[in-house]
DNA sequence: ATATATACGGAGGAGTACTCCGTTTAACAA
DNA sequence: TTGTTAAACGGAGTACTCCTCCGTATATAT
């Protein structure tokens, strides 16, 4: 049990001002297309130095998390809210589409899921983790209540709903998107014949 | 119809000798990790100078394409012997178990699927019209003899494929995809209660 | 006002993708 | 064999990126 580091300073507000700056300058870019954009661009455009930047962010992949951790958690929270709301199976089919919604409305989703499923290794490990516990959550009650199949594997749902996500264009995307959950579900069920 | 250009010449041997080095090369750094090997490393190791790799490969991403052409284009391939052996449904679950099986090989399809998959653009273009051609026909087929749901987007199925193949890592990965594949093919069953 | 932990900025090191163009060479004809 | 020429070669150079380092500035606390 080492000691938890006992702040002598409260933290100065000029930090935290530039550290959201380059959130949002960094989400914004991500939303529109510019997922390649230049570490030194987003600095320039927070109205901060790179040296700034990498003080708050260590490396790409740290503000890329940060950028996604709030969307990411906001799907997990989710999962509860509609467990509560709907018998088991629809509970995951509705956060399932969930998933479908987000890419759809732009929110930026499908980048870090394929950040988060790919074996990048520990990026992301941490919302990834909280969106994991919400799918087993959502499995296990409809594995339980005898609707699912025992040997679904949560994690393996997300993975494939990854595949999707990894293109939000053509026309007609999205409803072909919903129609693989669909499947995802009938072939998850107990009774097949 | 314009006329076929007529080649004055033979084509230089040199020329195609250092075309298979080259491939022969970045194939082998690829089967290994080394994803992010740099091109420069690729034209030493084959012995040639960069422009020379430049000249044969426009850019980092015609050579990969040309890299796993083979690969996909043997997949491809499969899809009508698979046909011809086994009833529609157990065809298409065969082929795609071999996406799966090519993966395991370490047969390096995993990178080229996500390519294929996400809409980075022209790339792998070719090659992933013959690999949908080559899905289409079995899904088609099973269509028409009445197993599948008539909704059945062949692509979709490669895609949510594709988002299992994407991490070959951690134990035990190889049979959950093969679930997974089984999960699929039994979502787009007919008969559905 | 002073002290100091904290944060800032941006030049610079290291590395990569890709281009350009003068040089070399394989194919072919005489 | 030898000359001609289209095809291919090589690698220095350009442009750009990620990330580090460290001297400078400033917010907080006394």
């Amino acid at each position: 049990m080492t000691d938890v580091k006992k702040p002598r300073r409260r933290p100065r507000s000029d930090g935290q001002r530039n550290r959201e700056h380059l959130l949002a300058v960094a989400k914004a870019a991500f939303t529109m297309g510019e997922v390649d954009i230049a570490l030194d661009d987003v600095a320039r455009r927070a109205g901060v130095g790179i040296g700034t930047l990498y003080r708050h962010f260590p490396s790409r992949d740290a503000l890329i998390e940060a950028v996604y951790r709030v969307e990411l958690d906001r799907l997990a929270e989710a999962a509860p809210v509609l467990a509560a709301q709907h018998p088991p199976v629809e509970a995951l089919r509705a956060w399932m589409r969930l998933f479908v919604d987000y890419i759809a409305a732009k929110q930026v989703i499908a980048p870090a899921l394929n950040g988060l499923v790919s074996g990048t290794g520990a990026l992301y490990a941490q919302s990834g983790d909280i969106l994991k516990a919400a799918a087993n959550d959502l499995v296990s009650t409809a594995v339980a209540a005898g609707d699912l199949r025992d040997d679904i594997e949560p994690l393996d749902l997300l993975r494939a709903l990854a595949g999707v996500s990894n293109f939000a264009a053509g026309p007609g995307w999205e409803s072909s998107a919903k129609r693989l959950v669909d499947i995802l579900i009938a072939g998850s069920r107990t009774s097949v014949s």
